[in-house]
DNA sequence: TTGAAAGCGATACCAA
DNA sequence: TTGGTATCGCTTTCAA
């Protein structure tokens, strides 16, 4: 087996052009290259005779001589950090999707949050002719960033998703994201209508890296204002980096798993004991809500009879956990479609709106749960107010 | 911000070529291109003076034309089902990891479990002179595909990854795996050693369509042959489709998680009650595992102290699920690295062996735990044979 | 309808 | 060392 590389026996020419198909069709070069685009001035017969040719010999064209010669390839870039991440893996199969259905294909590079590698795949996507880019940035600020101003120069049209805040974007690129505001608002509204009243928020540790906070907070807030009597208890949240670990993290500092499940477990006794009459957790992501449950869980409490747990995510990502989780729900095919529009219609992106799913992680406040003792008010299921 | 794409500005001309730069810097064609190659045989103030120009020019060459001309992508195809898939998604990332560490690129298509857009993407790789194809395949028979015929006819090296029972595959198709067996040999010694003396095996209904099956069985049976008394219960799992669900299930069945979740629940106290006396359980892969422990919890069982749980898995996708689980687990860069090797060094792959690794999920068996309360043996802890 | 020829943007050979 | 030129495989225009 091994050999049959190593010796290439001679048996015919590896590579097949479209001149040895018009040679065996017995026609002009021309006529083979109409036949292969399918152009309507050749006679049905020529044609047949053509493809038969080209199918007897195993001829496949050569893409790069065809992208040369037409300055086209259909290709579109998406470059993202890691594919092994619940979201950015969404995102990708959602991208893959919509894509598939036009003419176009995916060229898939990721960066690794490694800025170098943002830079090479930026300018490989230029260097390979992409008609489009897609981009999950890899920095916060491009003042100096060359690469990305190559696709300005080259009017490849580009598209850059994640929250605000991303500065000195060249300005013929989109900006395209989900509206996470509303989604906080909608996942407070829905906690507070079940009659919670305290509402504890897992954020990531503020930092100047960390993206979307803003937003995340001010939506809860707005949530928030239209419920008498519910209270917010944001935590910040610090896990060997200064962040809620990401697939960055674990690489980068070398925090496990269980580092991080310990983490979340010694969060919730102190948030569960400290800041009393605390029933209910949004957390920032679907993995961090996942840990939430098992800490609960070990700590004795039931979700959602205890305590309910809730999360922005996007859409089909539910059988990635153990537990199906109440979320505001991103449509992974929304954002993707939206990012495509952009570049192939040229239609300024919207913010993405979330929709709320209940599963099985949330449910009406109980009012002998352990979380909340000492505060045996019996009027909360009723006090909410309409949405 | 849209009118930048629709108007397109009279600039300067789009695209460069290396002619524009050999004007700039008064210098033959001939020499800008040594230059971009890094020849030697270049002075060196006109490389200084060739660079600058590509630098001011914001010059960016054409991978078409000079893959044309030279005959080399420097590219490796990747051919998965999905990314959005536990699996595929850690393999995606050790492959592009590995082939970083090269002068390669990776070039990532998905087929979605679609044979059409295997065959579509095995031609695309060829049409792109693809230097490599490392195929996840769609199909269990390779008997009348032509295209991957053409990999032979174009001798594109390719190495087919997955389970044996795949036929019909070229001569010249290398194909690399992880050894299943000795993975599911490890994990049923490790639970025999824990004192567990009868072991639920969780594995996929058998069916044509399901590879893999033999190995892991094969494997289970040489665990359990160096241990007196420990007992295994195969536990056939049909959910929906008449498999556990697989990101392709949940596609074309429409299966939910919840569902799924609930079919495990309904499973456990199934195998709880009938076969009394199971006390551990060795699943298909990490997220059935993580089912499972949820399903346990849920019916009042303490994992690891009433119930071990363990699985086959690939490391480093333990940041996923809610649990830290005791694997016997593969390295998926070891995985990435085989597979190059063969292709770029034409080494024929190994069986990549496994590792056990305990985490939280397993534990010595519990003697008033509530999965066997009717075998109070006392001798289990001791009896276990050495490995 | 068909065939001949120019040219896409690079590489590489060979003469200067 | 440098410069000119043929060539890679295909598309496309234009003349026959």
């Amino acid at each position: 087996m091994r050999e049959m590389f190593l010796m290439t026996p001679a048996l015919e020419k590896p590579r097949l052009s479209i001149r040895d198909v018009a040679k065996r069709a017995n026609c002009a070069l021309g006529s083979a290259s109409k036949v292969l685009n399918g152009s309507l001035e050749v006679s049905p017969a020529m044609k047949k005779r053509v493809l038969k040719a080209m199918e007897d010999m195993g001829y496949v064209p050569n893409r790069h001589a065809r992208n040369l010669k037409s300055g086209r390839t259909y290709r579109l870039g998406l470059l993202m950090p890691f594919a092994s991440d619940l979201y950015y893996a969404t995102l990708l199969d959602a991208f893959n999707e919509t894509v598939m259905e036009t003419n176009y294909r995916l060229d898939v590079q990721l960066h690794r949050w490694i800025e170098k590698e943002e830079d090479v795949a930026i300018r490989y996507f230029v260097e390979s002719g992409m008609e489009g880019v897609i981009l999950h940035p890899c920095r916060t600020n491009y003042e100096n960033v060359a690469n990305i101003r190559l696709l300005e120069q080259y009017r490849i049209p580009c598209v850059v998703m994640g929250p605000q805040g991303i500065c000195n974007l060249p300005d013929t690129v989109f900006r395209g994201m989900q509206d996470l505001a509303s989604g906080m608002e909608l996942l407070v509204k829905h906690l507070a209508s079940l009659g919670h009243r305290k509402i504890a928020l897992l954020l990531p540790a503020s930092s100047s890296k960390q993206l979307g906070m803003h937003e995340r907070l001010d939506g809860a807030k707005r949530g928030v204002a239209s419920y008498q009597g519910v209270k917010l208890e944001v935590i910040y949240m610090r896990a060997g980096s200064d962040n809620v670990p990401s697939q960055k993290d674990f690489k980068t500092y070398g925090i496990s798993i269980t580092d991080y499940q310990d983490y979340v477990s010694k969060l919730v006794k102190k948030f569960l004991s400290q800041k009393k009459g605390v029933t209910a957790a949004i957390t920032v992501n679907e993995i961090t809500a996942w840990m939430l449950i098992t800490a609960l869980k070990e700590g004795g409490f039931r979700v959602p009879e205890d305590f309910s747990v809730a999360t922005l995510g996007l859409s089909n990502t539910e059988h990635f956990g153990g537990f199906p989780l109440t979320m505001a729900e991103y449509s992974p095919m929304d954002i993707a479609q939206c990012a495509l529009d952009a570049l192939l219609k040229k239609i300024e992106p919207t913010l993405v709106p979330p929709s709320l799913v209940v599963r099985r992680s949330s449910a009406p406040v109980c009012f002998s749960s352990p979380g909340q003792p000492e505060e045996p008010q019996n009027n909360n299921k009723h006090e909410r107010q309409q949405t």
